[in-house]
DNA sequence: CAATTCACGTTGTACTATACAACTACATCT
DNA sequence: AGATGTAGTTGTATAGTACAACGTGAATTG
């Protein structure tokens, strides 16, 4: 085994691990926002606003799991439909007041969580893992 | 907005959304195990056989959880259980020749995937980035 | 040593996330 | 106007997960 086929296998199995505890580990962090609704609800917060078929696209998940997942962040009172009058087929999907506010704290308790975890970084590792992690994701993008 | 903050904040964008891709992944680069039953199947085979409850313990899941994993896992052929002669209320678990076989050919999947998304990568950067993740997972798994 | 407590695993129940297919309502294009 | 396409919902099914209750066997202890 080479030098490289060892970092590569480190790599596979500690994304796998990380992977594996990332969903309990959003839900200890915020229990109010499960991660897959934290991610819509943030998205919407980002772009000002938009379609469910532009999240379904965006997180490759079908159409009728995004539905589902708005229609439970809506009974939350945390999103808020608006008809699109140039289009009655589409709505806008926001955060309401409520929505931005357990967002606002969700992300702020992430924010921390992480900054705990790395807390023992130096500057130029932290911005080092971050550019890797960046190039890494950015080329799955590409390839779906 | 420190340089710190800025990095912190791209590495939990970044792991996020890793995190939220990584079980469809999974199901698209080997579909006849899951994330979770690979890695249990990986665990077995890894360790020579465990009991389930060492399982549930290293993943942090429910010992109901595993069971029915493990079940599933046997119903395939891929598990077989082996009474603990020295307690009876254990059961050995194993891979059998069928499961070494799926977990090899999932593995070599995996890894193949997991080369050609790093390829352009030199080996430098590759053992920077295996390094970074595996402290970034140790000081998780002391805190749980 | 009998009785209690503990450990291992299974099963009942419930919930969440997810996909696919069928459907409704509206838009667009020919 | 009719055919085709798009946005979103709903029916149905499956997987993964947790918690609680339970059965069985092991260990401890009075």
């Amino acid at each position: 085994m080479t030098q490289r086929d060892a970092s590569v296998e480190i790599i596979q199995r500690q994304l796998t691990a990380f992977a594996r505890r990332a969903r309990a580990t959003a839900a200890r962090i915020h229990p109010e926002l499960s991660l897959v609704s934290y991610t819509l609800l943030a998205h919407l917060d980002d772009q000002q606003g938009c379609r469910a078929t532009d999240l379904a696209a965006h997180y490759l998940l079908d159409k009728s799991t995004v539905s589902r997942q708005i229609a439970a962040l809506e009974k939350l009172g945390f999103v808020e439909r608006r008809l699109d009058p140039e289009d009655h087929r589409v709505q806008v999907l926001h955060p309401t007041p409520a929505g931005a506010a357990v967002l606002s704290n969700a992300m702020t308790s992430r924010r921390q969580a992480f900054h705990e975890r790395l807390a023992d970084w130096d500057e130029a590792d932290l911005d080092r893992f971050a550019s890797y992690l960046l190039r890494y994701n950015a080329a799955q993008e590409l390839k779906g």
